[in-house]
Order: structure tokens, then C-alpha cells, then sequence
DNA sequence: AGATAAGCGAGACGGTACGTCACGTCTTCAC
DNA sequence: GTGAAGACGTGACGTACCGTCTCGCTTATCT
């Protein structure tokens, strides 16, 4: 930081100051951490980030752009699983997602995302759109197995992962994150075998 | 309706008035209907049903309350399929499902509900509380299916249940219902047989 | 006061609450009494009184028609002097209006209402309506002088009071109203004889 | 113009550019005309120009200045009559002045300056120093009747004008410009006769 | 039967946040 | 160094709702 508490931010000149726009995500994610979508306001980041209103507005036109501009800029974690087998691939993935969710703050913030999105269209297609290219680069995994011979040729890996990912959607939704090993593994044997067995 | 247009509604005494408690049930809907949660306010729901702020609050502590009210005032649909197959259930569940959210005001006004859950606590609970129910009733297929030797015995049929709710709430906060009977179809037959066929 | 400092000004019922509205007009006369009117700002008003914006707005539809009603709340001058002579009338007139002006706010204040009706329409129309009927009263003197045969009868007294303030105000407006009597006595004398003596 | 529409107005080097400053006047002028001082601020004026704001300021420390700057830049009427009768003189001297200030922008100018004259205390100064010089110019023809021994000797010729000048102000001030020919000689004969006749 | 108590529509209250506009300052880059 | 350009932090604009309060009323229930 070249600026360290000594002096305010300024403008540049004609174009977009970087600090401000760390500034800004930075204070939108410690409210929503802190305070959840109900403390979030453009006027509430603004205030924390010393950062003018228009300035949000300005580069995030609404504030379903600011909250998935949030959401984006968390760490991501690895969503195509490999361990060589069908099975412990899917808790892989699962403890994963969980795990990323439960651990930092990206929980809180995705599930922002998804309240946002019920309101919001723009949010609503851009959440959509996230998550069709979410799942289309988990389903490798699912693939993967195809290829190796051990998930059937007819399976969806789209569907299936869908299906993965509803699972946790509706777990983060009603907070109950709390991962049970056992539930996953029963899962991931129901999902491979079937119900059928 | 007593009262149809002639006179005001007034207190009718000191208890609640029933026809206070319809109106402002029906003005949430209506609003809920028409725009959706964003033009769900206390305010507009006080307005729309020539109700009293204060009337609304002493009833409803909270803009929650009053939306899951709501969303218990709707006419449910039947979650238990019976149709002699365990593919076909699940294929029938789905469909239902789909259709009560997409027909009617139900869907709009469950995404409203899960939206608030996300921001209001006692939703959440509330949420979670009426969606384990839900599951627990909903699984009672599976369990016959299981009765009938057509499911494993070592499936968990809530896990189950939850695993096809989860792939629904995907599709409802996305805006993804227009249903697709053939990808019903494999859905079920993937859920039946399992991805490893 | 009744409530004085202990409790919170609070609505009173389906109606306007008097001392809020005291409230208001006494923290616009402070702040342009203080800071003029470049300080005067709705927002300023409704801090300094503890009232809320919309409170404001309520009962003053904009920023003029609030400074025209705390022009009206000032004290009035007496404006219709009755010496027995038309000149010292004259004198007695102007000094009172340059007293009154200078000594307390009503100087300040009437500044800003000439100065916003040049932006406002509305205070443009009020103002003009103001001091149409403000000339029509002073203009007694002048009739009196008329009656008692000290003017001549084809002198209309409003075009003379008109001449008089038309003085009055330049000399607000410009900031010059100290005033010096033998000005004012010679003005005086310029009117009631004429320019020709 | 040179630069007419083909490029865009550029730096001629380190000194100012007469044609940013005449664009800048312009379109400060064009604004006032067409939305009054509601409409004036430096943005739009910056805009308008295709100037960039700190061009402005650069050589207008202020609104006020840069308004005053407009009004000198018009041009100017006539104000020292000579129809070789005083009466006469001051019919002309108001005439000329109302029909100014309607016909043109002037006016509308004007009553900018001078309520921003009530704000801007630079403003305030420069409008008196503005309106003294204009006095003194006008008094002319006071003085020349005076020679002609048509007026005393007694009378103040500033004070004089300063009651016409008075006297048209309020009716710019209050938008009563329209003139009224029996208005006008009914004053002049009241002015040059006395209220006594 | 009269008093009491609570519910009712209404709407004002002090607030907070909205999204926009203009302020005056600053920096960039072309000339 | 001047020019256009436009981002910056600031703060006011006028509006929508928040949740609370009091009003004036209506009517069932309890003395």
C-alpha cells in the first residue's frame, strides 16, 4: 500500500483508482461477514471504505454487481476432485464445497448472492449464468469416470453434478453446513449405485 | 364477504378481526404475485389491504412471519407419489413439484421466503423446521419402494428426498423451471440406477 | 416546553405535531441567522431541529416555501408611520425598515428569500404577492398626507411606497444599509418637493 | 470560429486559450438564457463548452465570478438619456432599462448575479462597486438638468438615480417588467414634481 | 348498564438508505 | 503550462420504508 494512512485516496486522473476498488470489495466483504446481507448497503460500504457513493455506483451500477463482485474475487477452491476413484470423488467434492463455505466467509457471501438473486434479475441471470459454467467444469470429474469405464455412458455428468450441488445449495440454504462424513459417503454410495443397490 | 364495499372494516371489539387478518394475507399475496419480493413492504401490504401499519405488526412481528404465513396459506401439493414404480415417482414428484412452483404464486412467493431466510434468523429456522418436515413426509415414497424390495435397504430416504428438493431449489433460484419430461427422465433413471448404471 | 430535553419528540397521532414543526422553523431561522443562506440546506435544517427529512418535506413542499414561512414568523415592523407630516413619514418610514432590517435577522432572511425566488418560481409568485400587499398597506401614509391635502391628489401612494422600498432594497442588496440620516432626510425632501424643488 | 466542429479545442501552448474562454462564456450565457440560474452550474457549463472543468476554474475562482464575467460580456444599453427635459429623461432612462433587461438575456442574467450577490460575499462586493460606478454614470442627466436649472440645486443626483434604479430592480426582482407607459409617466411626474405637487 | 380494554384505520414521527447531481480537487496525456 | 477528460471524496437532493406512537372510533367482555 503506497498510500499507508498518511494521506487520503485521490483521484488519478481519468481512470479507475485500483485502490479504490480494493478498498471498496474489501469493505463490502468484512460487512457482509460481519454484519450478513442485512447490514449491507452501498451507504454502509461507502462508509467503510471512505469511498464516495457515486464511486460504487459508478463501477458497480447495482448492488447485485457489487455482491457478486465480492463473491468472484473470494479464493476459489479446487472443484474438479481426482482421486481416481467415482466415489471419493464426490465426497471430495462435497467436503470441499462445504468446507469452503463453512470455513471462510465465502458461505455467508454466496448465500447474499442467492437472497440477491430472488429480488434482482440482473442477479438472477448472472448467478445463473455462474453456475451453468460452475457446472459444466465440475461435471470433468464425472467425465473423467465415464471415460474410465466406471460411470455408465448414458449419465449426464451436467445432471449429476446438478444434483451434487442442489444438495449443498439446500444444506448452505437452511444452514446446515455441519458435515457428517457418514451422510456423505452414504451419499455418494447412493448416488453411484443407485437407489436401486 | 360481509362487508362487500359498502362500509369500512372496522375493530369489532377487542379480538382479532378475521376479515383484517384475510385482507392483509391477500394484499401480501397479490404483491408478492405482481412484483415479486422487491415490492414486498409493509408499507404497500398496509396500503393494499386498507390496513393499519400497526394492525399488520401486532399480528406479524416481522416482514418474515408474515411471508411464511403466506406461503402456508397456499394450497399444497401432494408430495407422496404412488404410481407402483420407484422411477416413476420420482419422475411424478419432480413434475409436481415443478408445476405447483410454476402454475400458481407458490414458486415466486417460496423464493421470497428463502431469500428472507438468508437475512432474517427466525426464518431461517422456520425454513429449516418446515423443510425437514416436508422431506420426512415426502420420503415415505421411497420408504415403499424399499417396502417393495425395489429400493436398497441401506438408502437413506430422506437423504434421497433431499438430494431431489436440492436439484429443484437449484432450478427454482435460478429461474430454471421449464421442465423437460426426457431429462426427467434420465434424471430418474440416474437417481434409480445410480451414475455406475 | 413541555417535553423539554427529557423525551424524544414523537408523533402525536394522525396529525401534524406542532412542536416539531416549531422545532423546524427555529433551527432555519438559527442556521440563517449563522451561516446565511449558503448553509441553508433541508438536511442541515433537520439535524439541527432532530427532525426527519420527511417531516420536512411534509409540510414545506421546498426549500423556498419553508425560508417564505420563516420569513412570516419574524416580528413585524410597523410600517405605517403616522407623524402628522407626509416627510417625516418618510424618514420614520425608511428608518424603521433599515432598523429592522439591520438589528435583528429578518435582514439575512428576507436576502434569501429574494435570492431564491430568482431560482424558484414558486417563491417568485409568493414573494411578488408579499409585497404587493405590503405596498398596499404602507401606502396609508401617503393617503393620509393625501387626505389631509399635504399630497397632491394625482399621486398614486403605491407607486410612492414602491419608490421607497424599490431605495430600500438596493440598499439591502448591496449591503449598504447604514444608514445616515441626513441622507435620509434629503431623499425625503427630494420626494415630497420633487426634483424641482 | 476556426476550430469549427472538425477538432476538438486543444492547448495553444502555456498561455490561455481565447477561444476556450469565449466557448465558456457562451455557453454560460446560452445556460442562463435557457434554464436561468436554476440550470447554472459549472458542470453544465464545462459540459456545454466541451470545456473541462478545471479550465473553468482555472480562470473563474467562482460561480459568481464567472457570472459576473457573463454579464459585463453583455452588451449594454444606453443609460444617460438626453431628450433635453428632465421628465422626459426619466421615462427614456426607464424605458431603455426595462426593455434591456426584457427583450435580451440581461435580465435574467441580472437577477442571477444578484441573488448570487446575496450567498457570495466577493459577489456582493462586486455588484455594489458595479452598481455605485453605473450610479455615478447615470447621474449625468440629473446633473445636466440641474445645469439646464430644470432641477435644485439641492438635489442629489446619485440619490436620484438610485430611487429609479431602486424602483426598476424590485419589479426585475418580482418579475413585473412589463411596462407600462402611464405607469412610467405617472412616476417621472412624480419624481420631478414631489409627491406635494 | 356502564366502564374498560383491546382492536381498528389512519397517518405523523425520527430515522436510514436509496440513486443522482454538483461541488472543487486531482491526475493523465496530448499539444 | 494549457487544454479536455474524467475519477475522486463530499454532501445535499427528494423519496420510500422502517418500526413506533397517538388519535378517534368501535365493539365485546367484565364488573
Amino acid at each position: 500500500m503506497t498510500n499507508a494512512g498518511t494521506s487520503r485516496r485521490r483521484s488519478i486522473g481519468a481512470q479507475r483508482n485500483p485502490e479504490s476498488q480494493q478498498a471498496i470489495l474489501k469493505a463490502a466483504e468484512a460487512i457482509l461477514m460481519e454484519d450478513g446481507l442485512a447490514g449491507f448497503s452501498i451507504e454502509a460500504v461507502a462508509r467503510r471504505a471512505h469511498a464516495g457513493k457515486p464511486t460504487i455506483y459508478r463501477w458497480w451500477p447495482s448492488r447485485a454487481a457489487l455482491l457478486l463482485d465480492v463473491y468472484h474475487h473470494q479464493k476459489h477452491v479446487e472443484r474438479v476432485p481426482d482421486t481416481g476413484s467415482l466415489e471419493t470423488d464426490i465426497i471430495a467434492f462435497l467436503t470441499a464445497l462445504f468446507g469452503y463455505w463453512r470455513d471462510g466467509n465465502a458461505g455467508a457471501i454466496f448465500r447474499s448472492v442467492i437472497a440477491e438473486a430472488q429480488t434482482d434479475v440482473k442477479a438472477t441471470d448472472a448467478l445463473r449464468a455462474y453456475v451453468l459454467d460452475r457446472f459444466s467444469q465440475s461435471a470433468e470429474f464425472v467425465r473423467r469416470a465415464q471415460a474410465r469405464g466406471e460411470a455408465a455412458d448414458w449419465v449426464s455428468p451436467e445432471l449429476a453434478i446438478e444434483l451434487l450441488a442442489g444438495f449443498a445449495w439446500n444444506r448452505l440454504l437452511t444452514s446446515r453446513l455441519d458435515d457428517n462424513p457418514e451422510e456423505l459417503q452414504r451419499l455418494a454410495r447412493q448416488i453411484s449405485l443407485g437407489l436401486k443397490g
